[in-house]
RNA sequence: GGGCGAGUGGUGGAAUUGGUAUACACGGCGGACUUAAAAUCCGUGGCAAAUUGCCGUGAGGGUUCGAGUCCCUCCUCGCCCACCA
């Protein structure tokens, strides 16, 4: 008898496995393609962190049980290497981004070939490579072409102590998410893809994908399509006008004041009628001083000052309204302007009780005691209801009086977006050259009559032609710069670097410049499960035969985190490529599932908490199998799950076991009944928890089932079974076990078990008696049995005759197979 | 403020359409084995108790023969978004 040591075994597979590539698949030829994907990770210089290695690992325990179900299941990795974490990360080390790089994904590939999986390693992708960003640069070269991706001045976040742009995802409630310094708004020139043009696509595709609910409502809300109506208010005395967005056309008659955002182009376009100018102008001063967390603040008091001099006339009742200027009202929403409505917008009412403005009710409930309340004013009523106060509309349901107001003052129906176009560009180092040629000659020589259709910009007062880089001149590299460190003027540290910068107009042959903004990481990672299959090609982004085998991704696991973000970018690029006829499908990935968070003993893992498990310590000693297992045991896969490190000797007394069945097999003995249900039972189980990513309760299950086979007579046929159904999970004990039964071939390639219904069921079944709802008995019955004799088995039961005694039955409910409750 | 989700033993978590609450594990305690320890195996929701009884799924109410599950009111926690008109 041999001790169980798992990590022999595993260095034993994983040594054959390697030699003999046994987890590629014939990208060409293979008949069952089934493309199962997971989130490939960012190659960070600590390691891989025990998160990576549940979310890998859920991933692959559903490729490992596809590929069982007779799939040739392709199951690619790779490093999402580029990006502000790296790049910060190296200039804390001291250290190049490329050599750190280059040291971190070395780390990440020996670890992430001890957990197992079964990664097509022949087909890894690096975001940093410049055979891959070559195609990343294409990609924007195609956006540009389609006349998606475009050039202008916008504000960007901006961190006075890193000295740097910040992307979005790392301003943490207006402040730095590595200093803590509060960000600041500067105004820098920028490029855009136009996402919002797929706006409406984003949001009606969602209804066709399966996903997880949750992922889907955070893209629904992200897009945010609201539909209202474009509503003029005269500037009394004056041509002007001032165009309000609302989705509740039907409080029009509560409008009682207008506001506009301190940025709004009106301002100054009333300036001379202005009475209160300096007054304004400070305020708007001010407005755009005011740093970004000021302005997020959660109970902030709401600001503003009334031009005076100015009025704007309600469109529906006439009425003159004051005009204010406040900085509650985003410029880059809607239009820039609303009516203000305090009885049913909290907000204005908040802002309203402050600067004395009328509060007017125009929407009740249908309720009149509600109604009475709401007509109060003691805060806004946002709710539906039927209209007062609003002349001939008075006693419409706000539902249908939205329409109805907004035709009668001949407002313009409209839909705006949460979603804002997708800010590409970083003055930063670590990323792709935009590959974009800025020609002052070109700009120079172009006629002037021609303008129109000629793509030019002004950089620092200057003019250009922007050229795209010639599809032939790909990739820019990206040059090895000592000092890749930002440098805090609004520019990339490449602008610092003439070589780079210099450069022949790919038109006039004159002296040109480049773009030195790289690409958002993001880019990198929305296009690259479109390189998995054909990473050996070299003259195209894709082989379009073997995308048209893989493509779409069967399954997609990863991250809530990346629910509107990564999974919207991408989804956008493939819904372009796909319009440009280059892809045949919109959607990148027809399941995705979200896995959960992994936790600590309830609290978050982080570096700060000092509660990291390092997962190399648990691969040492326990080996993959057990982690694995481990891992997938905690919780259900969507849900998350709380390591301990103590609980994880559960699962490893657990492959004690599987291994101690198998060393004192006896081939002699017989399968007994209750082995050969709970059998079936157990297949399915599995089968079923394995598909709805209910991990833990399948591998509960197989504990049970080894518990009764120690309990019972049983076969090297149910054992056989039992190492199939492990084998996702725990993929080099089974193989070792299968080998040491003297079965031919691997336990990988058998076919996943079949259950049999019938056999799935007990036979005799043990049966509740309740009296009054209360468990007084319980009775062994055979499954099957009617009404009548289930009740009659009841009422002859001992215990239930003793608990009856002197009692009257009412009445009898019985649930065959289920349960009797006796009323009495 | 908005959206989503969750509250079950000391802990992680189980529980078809409403049908034996706490499966499977961890830890603690007790026991077996051992000279002893480790490992292994068995028992263990709480409170009282000879057999047994009562109480128990965040709180309160309701529907039902029967509620962790359905309905109403409330409380707490987590995540995401956030002055989006």
């Amino acid at each position: 008898m041999e001790d169980f040591n798992p990590i022999k075994i595993e260095e034993k597979w994983r040594k054959k496995w390697e030699e003999e590539k046994r987890w590629e698949v014939d990208i060409e030829n293979a008949e069952n393609p089934y493309y199962n994907l997971m989130m490939f990770p960012y190659p960070s210089a600590e390691g891989l962190h025990i998160g990576n290695v549940y979310a890998f690992t859920g991933s692959d325990v559903h490729g490992r049980y596809m590929r069982m179900q007779g799939y040739d299941v392709f199951e690619p990795i790779g490093f999402d290497a580029f990006g502000i974490h790296s790049e910060n990360f190296a200039i804390k080390q001291g250290m190049h981004p490329r050599d750190l790089i280059k040291k971190s994904t070395d780390n990440f590939r020996r670890q992430l070939k001890k957990t197992g999986n079964i990664y097509a390693w022949d087909h890894e992708v690096n975001t940093t490579h410049p055979k891959y960003y070559k195609w990343t640069q294409w990609l924007f070269l195609q956006l540009y072409k389609a006349g998606l991706a475009y050039h202008k001045e916008a504000p960007v976040q901006w961190c006075p102590s890193c000295m740097t742009v910040l992307a979005n995802e790392q301003v943490i409630q207006g402040k730095c998410e590595r200093c803590d310094s509060v960000v600041e708004s500067k105004k820098l020139r920028q490029w855009f893809f136009k996402i919002t043009d797929y706006a409406d696509k984003l949001l009606d595709n969602l209804q066709e994908i399966d996903w997880s609910e949750r992922t889907k409502i955070a893209q629904h809300n992200w897009i945010g399509k609201s539909i209202g109506y474009k509503l003029e208010f005269p500037v009394s005395k004056t041509d002007f006008s001032i165009t309000t967005f609302t989705t509740r056309p039907d409080t029009l008659f509560g409008a009682t004041y207008v506001v506009l955002s301190p940025e709004h182009h009106l301002v100054d376009q009333l300036k001379d009628k202005i009475e209160n100018w300096d007054e304004v102008a400070k305020y708007i001063e001010d407005a755009k001083k005011k740093p970004q967390s000021e302005k997020l603040k959660e109970d902030r008091e709401k600001t503003g000052v009334q031009l005076k001099g100015v009025n704007a006339v309600n469109p529906a009742n006439k009425d003159e309204i004051p005009i204010f200027v406040a900085d509650y009202v985003l410029v880059e929403y809607g239009t820039g302007a609303i009516m203000a409505v305090p009885a049913h917008d909290q907000r204005d009412f908040d802002f309203a009780v402050k600067y004395h403005m009328p509060i007017r009710p125009v929407v009740v409930p249908e309720n009149d005691e509600q109604a009475k309340e709401i007509t109060k004013n003691t805060q806004a009523y946002e709710g539906q209801g039927k209209l007062i106060n609003s002349g001939p509309f008075d006693g419409l349901n706000s539902e249908e009086a939205k329409e109805k107001i907004g035709e009668h003052v001949e407002g313009e129906q409209d839909v705006h977006y949460h979603l804002r176009d997708w800010l590409i560009s970083r003055q930063r180092y670590w990323g792709p050259p935009i590959p974009i040629i800025f020609c002052e000659n070109c700009r120079k020589n172009q006629n002037e009559d021609a303008e129109e259709g000629i793509d030019w910009t002004t950089i620092e007062d200057t003019e250009y032609a922007v050229h795209p880089v010639p599809e032939k001149d790909l990739p820019v590299e990206l040059p090895y710069v000592e000092d890749y460190k930002p440098k805090g003027k609004g520019t990339s540290p490449l602008a610092a670097v003439d070589e780079f910068v210099n450069v022949k107009c790919p038109e006039c042959g004159e002296g040109a410049i480049r773009e030195t903004d790289v690409s958002d990481t993001f880019l990198d990672s929305a296009w690259y499960f479109l390189r998995y299959p054909s990473i050996n090609v070299e003259s195209k982004p894709w082989d379009g035969k073997l995308n048209d085998k893989w493509l779409p991704v069967d399954a997609y696991i990863g991250g809530q985190e990346h629910a509107v973000l990564h999974l919207m970018y991408a989804r956008f690029i493939t819904m372009f490529l796909h319009d440009q006829g280059a892809l045949k499908f919109e959607e990148p990935f027809k399941k995705f599932r979200a896995h959960g968070l992994l936790i600590k003993e309830g609290a978050k893992i982080s570096k700060s908490r000092g509660n990291i498990v390092n997962p190399d310590e648990f691969f040492d000693h326990f080996g993959a199998d057990t982690v694995r297992t481990y891992l997938m045991f905690l919780s259900p896969f969507e849900q998350g799950g709380d390591w301990r490190d103590e609980g994880i000797r559960g699962v490893h007394r657990f492959f004690g076991r599987v291994w101690g069945l198998v060393q004192k097999l006896d081939e002699e003995a017989k399968t007994n009944e209750t082995v050969e249900q709970e059998l079936h039972k157990t297949i399915k189980k599995v089968t079923e928890d394995i598909e709805r990513l209910h991990y833990n309760t399948a591998i509960a299950s197989m504990m049970t089932f080894l518990n009764t086979l120690y309990d019972n007579s049983h076969t090297k046929e149910d054992i056989k079974t039992l190492l199939i159904l492990l084998t996702p999970f725990a993929p080099f004990i089974t193989e070792e076990l299968w080998e040491q039964l003297g079965e031919e071939g691997s336990v990988h390639d058998q076919e996943w078990p079949k259950f049999d219904p019938e056999k799935a069921k007990d036979d005799v079944i043990t049966i509740p008696v309740q009296i009054n709802g209360k468990v007084r008995a319980e009775i062994e019955v055979e499954r099957g049995l009617s009404k009548e004799e289930l009740e009659k088995a009841a009422m002859g039961d001992e215990k239930v005759k003793e608990s009856m005694e002197g009692k009257e039955v009412k009445k009898i409910i019985v649930v065959p197979d289920k349960i009797v409750n006796i009323v009495v």
